[in-house]
DNA sequence: TATACGACCTACAGCAACTGTAGGTTCAAG
DNA sequence: CTTGAACCTACAGTTGCTGTAGGTCGTATA
């Protein structure tokens, strides 16, 4: 049996995160020792692996949420993890295009400031007026 | 003068989020009209966009604020302006290495899975074990 | 001039996905 | 048996907004 703080290291999780992921109910709620604190078993620490795991390759809660139901039904189709998982890369994809579109924009602005001073600074040119973009980068996320 | 509306379709901002930015010290408090309504000039538009414009290009508002204060400042040295871009640059290329990181994992995952049924996909079989993984990909953040 | 109605006002709650804090209890080593 | 690290709950804070409720203002039209 682990403590939270035992299955915290061995997942690379903060205790904090654990707690939280219980009471969103994407963890089980844990048995208890005497006195009260979790105790954690085999099952939980797959669980927390996974979900930790699907987070760093950038999964939502909520796409995780369901990648964890459908593993529940063995005998399903895999058909919609891998529409999560396509999702997801296309969610990817298009934040690598989107940044890449920003990096060229930084580094021609940056490229091009040759001035010592505030008054006449490229950058801040830039940034004032958007018509000396190149592209369009509308949307302020990603 | 324009109303908040206005200026709000002007930049491209929703009306909410004006009101936003002046509780948080980012834009001023404007004029108001007899019945107490925003009213805002030309100075202010001038502002709003400069924020929409760096919030496009990735910048935090903390960053747009030091951009602000800087070019308020027009005899100062620009190595300021120029280290807080290099600083945005430096950030949009590592979550582009990371999200290309990513983005192989995630197509490997996929292009490996060939069952039909959930019981044996290779989608959740990588997830659950972060072996199966090529890179670190360690943070969840970008 | 009356009225309708869209635009405005304040104040506050909620989003994702945690992280941090306060104030108190339990566990395990020495 | 004592000490102190680790645990407990509950709640506030982070970033950058967005949405809602309940009320007021401004202006175009009849």
């Amino acid at each position: 049996m682990l403590s939270i703080g035992t299955l915290a290291k061995r997942t690379g999780t903060k205790v904090q995160t654990i707690r939280y992921y219980e009471q969103i109910g994407l963890m089980p709620e844990p048995g208890r020792s005497e006195g009260g604190q979790r105790r954690y078993g085999a099952l939980e620490l797959d669980r927390l692996a996974f979900i930790r795991h699907s987070r760093q390759l950038g999964f939502s809660l909520e796409a995780i949420r369901e990648l964890l139901d459908l593993s529940d039904s063995p005998e399903r189709s895999c058909a919609q993890v891998d529409a999560v998982a396509q999702k997801q890369l296309r969610e990817v994809e298009a934040r690598i295009a989107r940044l890449e579109a920003l990096r060229v924009e930084l580094r021609r602005m940056i490229g091009e400031c040759r001035a010592d001073r505030v008054a006449n600074c490229r950058i801040l040119e830039v940034l004032r007026d958007h018509e000396e973009c190149l592209s369009d980068h509308d949307r302020p996320d990603s």
